[in-house]
DNA sequence: GTAAGTACTTACCTACAGGTAAGTTAACTT
DNA sequence: AAGTTAACTTACCTGTAGGTAAGTACTTAC
């Protein structure tokens, strides 16, 4: 196995760690409606419009398992819970940006049928 | 709906867009593999050890109908087929180094266990 | 006292992503 | 003429991602 191949096969294993992060439909969108600030799970719903209860609860809980989202429990008096960015989370805003830059460039490739 | 919620709509479909297209266990892997040069068949299935024929013919199927990566015929005398990247699938390059990069953080982050 | 809002959970179902294994075509090698 | 290599294809099967629908617990509003 000579040089090529041992990075080509680092590559893809740092590649599948964070490809198991942002993997679904649902863990991107959730993570950009947290970057416009903290919010409520009522106020993701609304955000990710098709999103259903089950799914967002699933990959909210997920997030903060991989320490991407915190979720803070507030005493008041409708009980409220607030999702937020972790450090982590924030840190993936330049590939965020990446996957919406290139998503740009995509569209305009392909428009012309 | 006010400016902030337009806006963020408009990043979750142009980020669909990309997931839609780099979504799944292979595609990356094999943008990743033909990076280091152009590649048959049977060499990126050396270089993505555990993936078999007919997702590689599949993946390789759906990269090309996005115009990522392009197919060649060579009509030598055994018949060999060339996979290479196209502008829009090295256009992919930063993004892929995003996927790496935050890989490479989001490990260091998890080593404590 | 009943309706509505918030934040979920639970049960059930289906489609598809991906795995395994074997078959195919066609040339080249010994 | 039997085996090998390249590049796939086909058939079959399974697990899980994600959808739908309904239920729960608690509180405030009317």
């Amino acid at each position: 196995m000579n040089q090529k191949e041992v990075v080509c096969r680092q590559k893809l294993m740092t590649t599948r760690d964070t490809m198991d992060v942002i993997q679904g439909k649902w863990r991107i969108p959730i993570i950009i409606a947290l970057t416009f600030g903290d919010k409520r799970f009522g106020e993701i719903q609304r955000d990710i419009v098709d999103i259903s209860p089950k799914m967002l609860s699933q990959e909210l809980k997920a997030l903060e398992m991989n320490k991407i989202i915190s979720r803070t429990l507030y005493d008041s008096m409708p009980v409220t819970v607030e999702y937020s960015l972790t450090p982590l989370g924030l840190s993936m805003k330049p590939l965020v940006d990446e996957i919406l830059n290139w998503g740009i460039r995509f569209r305009k490739e392909t428009v012309r049928k």
